[in-house]
DNA sequence: TTTAAATGCTACACGCAAGTGGTATTTAAT
DNA sequence: ATTAAATACCACTTGCGTGTAGCATTTAAA
């Protein structure tokens, strides 16, 4: 799987929110924290913003907090959002034909391990991300 | 998952060769037949026959073969040296730190089904793909 | 009402994977 | 030797994910 940076990023952000009690996160404190590129990350932001999972506060005093309850976002969404993730589910050989009843020689094996990982991602939310562990960077 | 499309073609030419009993592949004959484009796949098998992987014979009647046998090419020697295959390794969201001893807040569940991809890759064969699916493009 | 601290937007730059074009080289058949 | 069928090489182009720069806009506090 090897997500996209972007998708990195925002999981890295969203991971970082839950697991703080900071009520408001400024684009500042999350780039110096998080290690994300400063415009980059006010881009993503303000995606998941327009895509209603953060909500941002522009101002003085502004910054971003979640825009619902963390445990109606799925991985899933967060990543499908940023990049797509319909190329997860593909055939690894590349075979748009290949499939279940059609298996290219890789498919039997490749697929179930695949599909954990979908199954993962979409079955997982944002607050299960809670963790003992402060995650620094 | 997602490997990068270059892999995607070098295991869809290996696993295409595998399964026919053809002693000398030209360039021209997987290109049509596999859905590659003309000089990127030629550049690539140039890349695998340097690599020690298939042996190229140039001149009329020339074409790549297996440079030696199949069962000692595994999944994963192909993706290394296409791409690079350290990068399936990494933690899902980019800590450099994350390990078993020091797990981010995906670790525990993405470890193993990134593990089983790994492991899968670096166990099977190209001969393992011998099948008798006829597989087209 | 001015200022400062914040986000939003638009356009551009960079790097790398993917793909293309043209020519050179090799080799078997005639 | 000549020709035709094949691979090799080199440089260029394209597309896209990633990253950067500058200015506009919003808003709370003084």
């Amino acid at each position: 799987m090897r997500l996209s940076k972007t998708s990195e990023y925002a999981l890295r952000i969203l991971s970082f929110m839950i697991n703080s009690d900071v009520e408001i996160f400024s684009a500042n404190y999350l780039i110096k924290t998080l290690n994300v590129p400063d415009k980059y990350l006010r881009r993503l932001m303000t995606n998941l913003s327009k895509k209603g999972f953060v909500k941002s506060v522009q101002g003085r005093d502004g910054g971003y907090t979640f825009a619902k309850n963390a445990d109606s976002i799925y991985l899933s969404d967060i990543i499908d959002a940023v990049e797509g993730i319909d190329k997860y589910r593909g055939c690894i050989l590349g075979f748009s034909s290949c499939s279940d009843d059609n298996p290219c020689a890789l498919h039997n094996k490749y697929a179930s391990i695949r599909d954990q990982l979908i199954t993962f991602l979409s079955t997982t939310t944002i607050s299960e991300l809670k963790s003992n562990e402060a995650l620094k960077f």
